[in-house]
DNA sequence: CGCATAGTTGACTACGCTCAACCCTGGTGG
DNA sequence: CCACCAGGGTTGAGCGTAGTCAACTATGCG
């Protein structure tokens, strides 16, 4: 699919003069909330720069990370669909986004056959990261989830060296641990001589692959 | 978006004749394994009837539930963008599905963009449920998780009567517990007078909506 | 210098898993 | 027609582990 032309919307200058007038760049500071679950659906979004979270809050007030869009993401597609947005989104630190109107993009898929290969190409990359998220759900023992965390980490770069760019609370959210079970899963790990760790640098060690 | 132009893929005279000449009905019979995890990702798959399931092991042998897909829906998507599947696709009974190989779905995308807007469609409620299942995954209390299920199955049609169509056993792994797990919650449940049961015929009561 | 926040560590609790026995139904075969 | 068996489902006892609450340290910022 690859092989296929695609529109690249964090590039507007590439972009068709028609797409191109209705993309605004939005600057959202840290903790600022881009839309919130519930909202009428009205925009989509690519993250530029940044870090974006998309949660979504259980009747019971529990929170659940669904996804942390980074440049190059798309946030709020399910507006291309539902009239309301199913999540909230939350700039983690600063970001800029590029803000297109569903409307817009609506119209434009059957005059672009590439727009609608890069959305394409974007959803599919969004149910592979939920299926990861899910099968990590199912990781009772918590050493286990975080050392199957970790291995998804690190298997796209070659090295086996992960740097935490995020505050650990976040993360523990994120792999739907309490920040006191990340801790004490981290410091076992490194017990066991799995990984080693100084600070918010993990070094996996390459024994046991199993 | 439901206003414009779509393809019905399950309907194969409605289709283009470029597309109807790569279609294929195939039969599975109960527990036939449509494809495994792994496999080279030739073909993507639309359920005509019958119910397949989408499931993904872990290293560690434990099986995640990522999908029960029912008539209409699409089974094997990644197929479109990745090289092997990334579940197993499993029918949980008889089941009929149309398969279509993935180059000539790729290929008929720019001719016709009403494919196009059939996928995307049909990939943001697969992003949908998944957002769901994890939403469930992380109520931890069974009985709260169950409920929310159930609450989840009603809100489609009108009634608060839920019949199951398929093994508790299914429906438990589905939800990510045991089966004896699902079972108490059940007989707890209706203890608490929050729903009335017989056999696999539940019936929501209304108290307690929160 | 003091305050807020991130992170760690400890003790206790709670709840789902495991293993096991048991019931019940439907199907099969003598 | 009954005896047997297999599988789904229920129930019980005990264990393990993540959550909770709490105290404490360390770090960064005003």
């Amino acid at each position: 699919m690859r092989r296929y032309s695609q529109l690249d919307l964090t590039n507007l200058d590439g972009l068709p003069s028609d797409l191109r007038a209705v993309a605004v760049v939005q600057q959202a500071i840290a903790g600022q909330v881009i839309f919130q679950q519930g909202e009428a659906a009205a925009s989509f979004f690519i993250v530029r720069n940044g870090r974006v979270k998309l949660e979504r809050y259980t009747d019971e007030g529990r929170m659940v990370t669904l996804q942390v869009a980074r440049p190059g993401e798309g946030v709020g597609v399910v507006a291309l669909m539902s009239d309301t947005y199913s999540s909230a989104a939350i700039a983690e630190v600063s970001s800029q986004l590029i803000r297109y109107p569903k409307t817009a993009l609506i119209n434009a898929l059957p005059i672009y056959p590439a727009l609608a290969e890069t959305l394409l190409i974007m959803l599919l990359q969004i149910i592979h990261s939920l299926e990861i998220r899910l099968e990590l759900r199912d990781i009772r023992a918590s050493q286990q989830r975080v050392l199957r965390y970790l291995r998804y980490q690190t298997q796209d770069r070659e090295q086996s060296i992960i740097t935490f760019d995020r505050p650990l609370k976040e993360i523990a959210t994120d792999l739907g641990f309490t920040p006191e079970t990340l801790s004490r899963a981290l410091t076992r790990l490194e017990q066991a001589g799995l990984i080693s760790r100084q600070d918010r640098q993990i070094t996996l060690h390459p024994s046991s692959t199993a």
